[in-house]
DNA sequence: CAAATATTAGAACCTGGTACTAATGTTAAG
DNA sequence: CTTAACATTAGTACCAGGTTCTAATATTTG
């Protein structure tokens, strides 16, 4: 096979189609980056070296082979699934008294943020405060009938939202519940619910 | 090798531990439902048959190998990753004057409703309003201070949400927006929006 | 030039299968 | 009882997409 010519060390090329080894490196990473799906004699394609240079970049790079990568991504979409599938509410409830009262923790991780400021986005700590207020009504169902709220502070990436619900009145298919949510001692919430349900129990 | 003895047909087993195919085809779907990670190997050991009895099973249940399912689940996350983080914004706004109105768009889908009754969960609906309520103010950050909201019919699974916004008026820090949210005609969800915003522009 | 490094080639082996052929076990119907 | 139909098992060849290893060759640098 004619050789391009090698440049893999301070020298520069003189074949425009081959890279140093450090760029063909950080090519390989970019390709597999871009889809994950991509098998080694695919990149032998891309990168113009054999297949055996490509298998040796991965080793050096770390990389794991297409199978162990499509693994893995499953793996994490299942674990996914089923944290996503549990978390029919927002927040973990960690105490409840039907038709009395219930707690549930809420920590704001990245994606309930907004990526310029990092802070949370109002409709997460709704969310939690939501569904604490339909949570600890005991009825078949429950649903928000109206709400009135205020966001009291701003709440930051990283942080634990206590919510606290207590079941003010109920009165028919209407059931009144008051949220305070909390970062440490502060208030950042405050949300009173009226809540429908389906009257009997 | 030792039989059991059959009992595919109408007759009754005389051994315990071997199933009827029938059976055996429903414990077969449960065991790949409970861990889609499984090889065909350990199936024979779960329900006592030949590796080719598990892969005859497989295909007249139409259930792919362990790499294709990992392969399906893989691309499925890859997917909804993609598709997560894009989705800042809760529902595709479709007009946006800003500082003036603006409609968002968002179906109902399995993962917004309540399993039992397949009625959106209050926070989807809220979320949608809310996310239009900040995108329409034309500022650096803008963060819900407080909001009046009503939700005025059940949304139900399939449906379509349109949420119109509407700015009634800015003054200095505090932007007061109206959202409506439609199904077809009908409005669903009223909410009176304020949101903070950060002076300048 | 020689040593060091980079690249390529090739063979053996692995997992978790598919596709196919063939034998054997079991049951129901004639 | 026999036979056809179905169920199960066994075994082989083959595949993708690798790993692991040895060895040869190319290129660069000292």
């Amino acid at each position: 096979m004619k050789y391009g010519g090698y440049n893999s060390g301070r020298r520069s090329c003189f074949v425009i189609d081959r890279l140093s080894k450090k760029d063909r490196h950080k090519r390989l990473v970019q390709l597999i980056d871009e889809n994950p799906f991509v098998t080694d004699r695919e990149l032998t394609r891309q990168l113009k070296v054999s297949i055996q240079t490509i298998r040796l970049d991965r080793m050096e790079l770390g990389i794991p082979e297409l199978r162990e990568r499509m693994k893995q991504m499953a793996e994490h979409s299942y674990d996914q699934v089923r944290s996503l599938s549990l978390e029919e509410v927002i927040g973990d409830v960690v105490d409840l008294q039907l038709d009395k009262s219930g707690i549930s923790i809420f920590e704001i991780r990245e994606e309930h943020v907004f990526s310029k400021t990092r802070i949370a986005r109002g409709h997460y700590v709704f969310a939690q405060a939501n569904s604490l207020a339909v949570a600890v009504i005991n009825d078949e169902i429950a649903l928000t009938s109206s709400a009135d709220i205020r966001f009291l502070r701003q709440v930051k990436l990283g942080e634990k939202c206590i919510a606290k619900a207590y079941v003010r009145n109920i009165a028919g298919q209407k059931a009144k519940v008051e949220v305070f949510t909390y970062v440490s001692d502060e208030m950042v919430f405050q949300g009173n619910f009226v809540i429908y349900r389906s009257a009997g129990e």
